[in-house]
DNA sequence: TCGATATATGAGAGCGCTCCCAGATCGATC
DNA sequence: GATCGATCTGGGAGCGCTCTCATATATCGA
């Protein structure tokens, strides 16, 4: 039943679709020759090239890919590995700019992009088999989590890999691109220290992630170089929701709190709703801080944060990753961005 | 050169991936029966694939999809043609969902996303040439506008595809998934007049979208039915600048405007910032009412609007997409979800 | 004019897989 | 006990392409 549709398929295509074979009878050469034609025309007469090209237009002919991929072991298309459980963090404008940033990259380029999703309770090592199964020529991997585990195994298994964020394991030689997380959480809290803030508080995100990390180690060692204590911190998730419920954990540790710097815009949004809620004005009682530099809704207070260029970011992974795969095995640095504070009214200096 | 990177490649892969025939072997059975196992093993004894299950596992098989497509003229692949020249739009939490919604439904299946997205400035033609070339086995076709042209192409060609949100032309038979607009915009148009309003503009979205087109005659219509006049008409663009710069208009042309509909939410709140930026309050002088029902961040106006199930109907379309992939040519009617009126603060009677 | 080099071409093999077909095996039936 | 069908199996062709290799032709110096 199943073969008699394949065979129906087959056996009916609306218009079939050209081979290189029709395609060199149709340019009056053979099979060798049209292919080299095709792909770059070397040790190819301009005679016969402009045949092809001719041909090629008047019958419409598309390499197939799967034959060529079988043969060349080239896929031309990579994988975009997002691995987050949870469907919501799509909502994150952090993924709009990665999207745009690899394709971008991938621009002039006859790659494809594959979106890799890790579904919440599908197999954890499907990602794994599939990009190991030479499917793809390469992965750009981003929302990479301490358990993800299989960062090793990628690595190992040679496929050309690109990590947005510091991989956690990153002495495997593995190549990423990332933000100063650290410096940016430091000038977080010189910042706020500088405004005359003095009872701060930080929202991380998930420890699990290098980012999160990253920021709180940089947020503490901006507070102690500021000469303020450690304060409280709580917990977030990257998400608004997480934001508020994180922030208002900290205002019931600290009552008098008068600075928060949040990993991300988002959760900063959630923590302004917070303080607000609580009968607090910001930047009046509380200054925030934000991380990311989205671009702000009209009519929303402007954020202080610090600025990643998240979109160049994505792009230079996928230009990384081009590299990578036309020349495998080089050895190539990390490229890490310099953080950029972006000074605006949610910090605005204590008006007392 | 080139050649010899590939040779390179070739000939020093860090595991030789096994084979059909590697399989077989450590399986004990030849390569037809070791195929038959792997694809659902019918004609099959139970120890044979026994056998072939446990060499699987052991050598850590995975078909090569470029030898199995190349013979079964699938790719197990489909794209997601997302059709904006603006990379902005992927801000717009709309494609976050149609994302999450496909992969929902393709996540059983061993399908792979292609993301296809038309970059501005590059190759119009470059999309359909991608899709007709038998490169994927079907195609989800978001944010469609009049102009894209290809959609006869596309219809001709014969590739199984499926629309979210109808498209022009939707009388070649395409198939497509929608939520209804008409219906959407009329009951927003009835409901603000039934809370007292009566001077009302619509901020409406690109006309060369189906969706928009649709909402502005619904919302026209239900104004008729409300005994209203048509009030004024600004257009935007789905962005919430665009929102505002359109109720701007709005509120220029009627000083006492004291209702508007904007065809999304993310409008909608580009509509309130202008609304408050002139000095007027939301609900108080003007009520708004959005369209799609995103979720709100917290801290924001509660945003009356009309419910669009956008993950449910992505996944819609992708399961119409599979099943148009496995039994081609079956004609299958449009998926039309009513839209729903959710009331909220935004429109609260007015309050006099 | 003749070899030597450079350049252009086509024949043929084979990438890993599916599927057709013919043969083998096994009970059940006459 | 021979015949039949049902079930299972392996051989082999071939999907469309690239790439090697041998051959054909053009270019040059001697």
């Amino acid at each position: 039943m199943n073969e008699q549709i394949h065979r129906g398929l087959r056996a009916a295509p609306a218009r079939p679709t050209p081979t290189l074979e029709d395609l060199a009878t149709a340019a009056g050469v053979s099979r060798s020759t049209a292919s080299r034609a095709i792909n770059g025309g070397s040790r190819v007469s301009p005679e016969a090239q402009a045949a092809v090209d001719a041909a090629v237009l008047s019958l419409g002919y598309t390499p197939n890919r799967a034959a060529r991929s079988l043969v060349t072991r080239r896929t031309s298309s990579i994988a975009l590995v997002i691995n987050e459980p949870d469907a919501r963090v799509m909502m994150d404008p952090f993924f709009a700019a990665v999207i745009t940033g690899v394709t971008e990259a991938l621009r002039e380029t006859d790659m494809q992009l594959v979106l890799l999703m890790s579904r919440a309770g599908g197999d954890p090592s499907r990602t794994v088999r599939y990009l190991r199964g030479g499917h793809v020529d390469g992965a750009i991997v981003v929302s990479h989590h301490k358990a993800d585990g299989w960062t090793e195994e990628l690595a190992a298994s040679g496929l050309p890999t690109v990590f947005i964020g510091r991989p956690w394991d990153a002495d495997l030689g593995i190549h990423y691109v990332d933000v100063d997380s650290f410096q940016g959480a430091r000038l977080a809290a010189l910042h706020l220290a500088a405004t005359g803030r003095t009872r701060l508080g930080t929202v991380t995100g998930p420890l699990d992630m290098t980012a999160s990390a990253d920021r709180l180690a940089g947020w503490h060692a901006g507070l102690r170089e500021a000469g303020l204590p450690p304060g409280p911190v709580a917990h977030g998730d990257f998400t608004p929701a997480g934001g508020t419920e994180a922030a208002e954990r900290l205002l019931a540790e600290d009552s008098g709190l008068d600075g928060i710097f949040a990993a991300s815009d988002l959760m900063a949004r959630g923590a302004i709703t917070a303080v607000r809620a609580s009968g607090r004005s910001v930047p009046g009682d509380v200054a925030v801080v934000g991380f990311d530099d989205h671009v702000s809704a009209p009519g929303e207070l402007p954020l202080t944060t610090i600025n990643q260029p998240m979109v160049e970011m994505a792009t230079q992974a996928g230009r990384l990753l081009l590299a990578d795969i036309e020349n495998p095995g080089a050895g190539r640095d990390p490229v890490i961005y310099p953080a950029r504070l972006v000074v605006r009214a949610s910090s605005a200096p204590k008006a007392e």
